[in-house]
DNA sequence: CTGAAAGCGCTTACAG
DNA sequence: CTGAAAGCGCTTACAG
């Protein structure tokens, strides 16, 4: 054996032990055409037998690629967190790339600052950016002059006078319309709807949805039983003691996020009435709480792993030059009914056609 | 400018304009002792006029340090993970260092490779895991065998034979003890307990707590009003149904995480028990439930962020040959008194001493 | 206090 | 199909 006792194998230990060139054993495990068959098998069979494995320094210095993909978030659900980064070390894992993650504080006053010291010092090949972040002018401004790949998570609406931003994302306004669908379908007609927070995009979609849905079973929206709410479980508390404080209450509320619903769940308990018998409460994105609470609330699981790891794919497609598919992805999400919805008293839960 | 325009610029562009060797701006990026003032100003000016940033892949080639530290989990609830990668970004951001995270499957058969794999290509200064990676014998063998420096968070018992490998935790005994005291300081004596999952450390650790408190105020533990769970809702929910069919009722319940607390809670309601006035709950892990259902559980915070923040302390501090500190911290933890548990109906509060 | 040389372990042109 | 040379951008010894 060439290698030094101690030390890890480099690839001249390979190239000296498989009789080629470095150059060789390069190719072979870059994957490059053009190297014998013969030789390959060789190559790898000293590969294996010294358990070498390239350094990624070295690769990043010499090459055009760093193997690293970036991971920017801020804030959004640990659950939001934690499907992302499960979907997207994964697929990383696979592909042999490594990820890189940093929690920024969206109103960091020098963001950009922070965020192109670790693309200047990382160098990495693409970068995933997460709400808020990824509707953050400043970052984006950072990540576009640096150069940088970004792919986007389910981004507001995107900042106009530049190109088009690679991004997955799934359709609020349609889930949003599957869930209102299903309450008419089980004879609701009052129903109530509690709003995101306003500088998050996918409040207005989410609502939208629900309008969609009401307009299309010519049911009116009573502006009296729209709140407006952020997201926050006390939101949710608030918006149920104002809504069902209603001359005619609402059968239903359809709160657009889990945390809100929790908090309509909670103060509705408190107020005696039982769910679903007396109220019907559906919320959206299957936080890890919608399950644990009783009666488990009906909701929307969006696809978060599956977007991350689709993100890690385009990245990694585009810097090898191969555009496969579309950079711009509606991923299909899942409409979860449990028991915080039934039909309404009285009313069969077939009368209405959905 | 001797910059070409385009790329970014390196040391030599630096050294060039500063009128210096690149071996002075590396000292003065180092912060290596014997470098003239002026000289350092000169440098430091046209690093700040040049926005120069050393490339990693470029100093870790070279150096001995990779400015990268390894993140290692599995599964642990994603407010565990999210609170882990909250301090340890930061502190890495603060240091220059950068996190790279893997979710491992704490059963593959090849974890070891997948590890080993990780750690000769990135060669990371340092690595922290998680339970119950922590505890997993071939992620620590692998990790040993690259001589990678680890921090272990709330392992269990160390294996033996081996060095005491640094790691933070918090104290599950003590935590345990505070919540048992402060239930018996209610008022209440027939106090049920529901385990955790055989094989993890906290739950032998949390049920010693119990015990300890419930012995120091001379109370007896009745077998029967303990149970085996294992983290799980699920087994909450079980445990409730088999605890509160006794002959006669324990007053108050101590789940040892909030996942099965929040099952307690669901099945109590169920069963028509008003949660606190007809039964105390306390959970232990404020999970973000913990605080989203009626009542808010009484629980236990863990310092999830600050743990992580001294584990990348060390792991620096261990690599710059600093023995600062203990190689083996325990954290203060807090405890979250909710409205989940109250005083024990005809027993003020202050009856007992605690 | 400062610098010239060598080298880390790979990939990139370029040859043949 | 294969290889010899140069070079990526830093740090490490070693000198003075």
């Amino acid at each position: 054996m060439s290698q030094k006792p101690g030390s890890a194998p480099t690839i001249v230990d390979v190239a000296e032990q498989a009789g080629v060139s470095i150059k060789t054993v390069s190719r072979v495990l870059n994957h490059e055409p053009g190297v014998q068959e013969a030789t390959r098998e060789k190559v790898l069979a000293v590969v294996a037998e010294l358990k070498y494995r390239p350094k990624l320094s070295a690769r990043s210095l010499a090459g055009a690629r760093s193997f690293l993909i970036g991971l920017l978030y801020y804030d959004p659900s640990a659950a939001f967190v934690a499907g992302v980064q499960q979907g997207a070390t994964v697929r990383c894992r696979e592909a042999g790339y490594h990820l890189v993650v940093e929690s920024l504080h969206n109103d960091a006053p020098d963001i950009d600052v922070q965020v192109e010291r670790m693309v200047s010092a990382l160098r990495p090949d693409g970068m995933i950016l997460t709400p808020p972040l990824c509707d953050n002018p400043k970052v984006l401004k950072a990540l576009r002059e640096s150069g940088t790949p970004c792919v986007l998570m389910s981004p507001g609406r995107q900042p106009k006078g530049h190109p088009a931003l690679p991004l997955v994302r799934m359709d609020d306004v349609h889930a949003a319309e599957e869930v209102t669908n299903l309450l008419i379908s089980l004879g609701h007609e009052r129903i109530a709807f509690i709003k995101g927070a306003t500088d998050q995009a996918a409040s207005s979609l989410r609502y939208q949805g629900f309008v969609n849905a009401m307009k299309a079973h010519k049911l009116a929206v009573d502006p009296e039983l729209v709140h407006q709410g952020d997201f926050t479980y006390q939101t949710g508390v608030e918006g149920a003691h104002q809504l069902l404080s209603r001359r005619v209450r609402p059968t239903a509320v359809f709160a657009s996020n889990d945390d809100m619903a929790l908090g309509v769940l909670a103060a509705a308990q408190r107020l005696g009435l039982s769910v679903p018998a007396d109220l019907s409460i559906a919320g959206f994105d299957d936080s890890a709480a919608a399950s644990l609470v009783w009666p488990p609330l009906t909701t929307v699981r969006q696809p978060v792993a599956q977007m991350a790891r689709e993100a890690v794919e385009m990245l990694i497609a585009a810097q090898r030059g191969e555009a496969e598919g579309p950079t711009q992805r509606v991923l299909p999400h899942e409409l979860l009914v449990r028991n915080s919805t039934s039909a309404l008293a009285g009313k069969p839960a077939s009368k209405r056609k959905v």
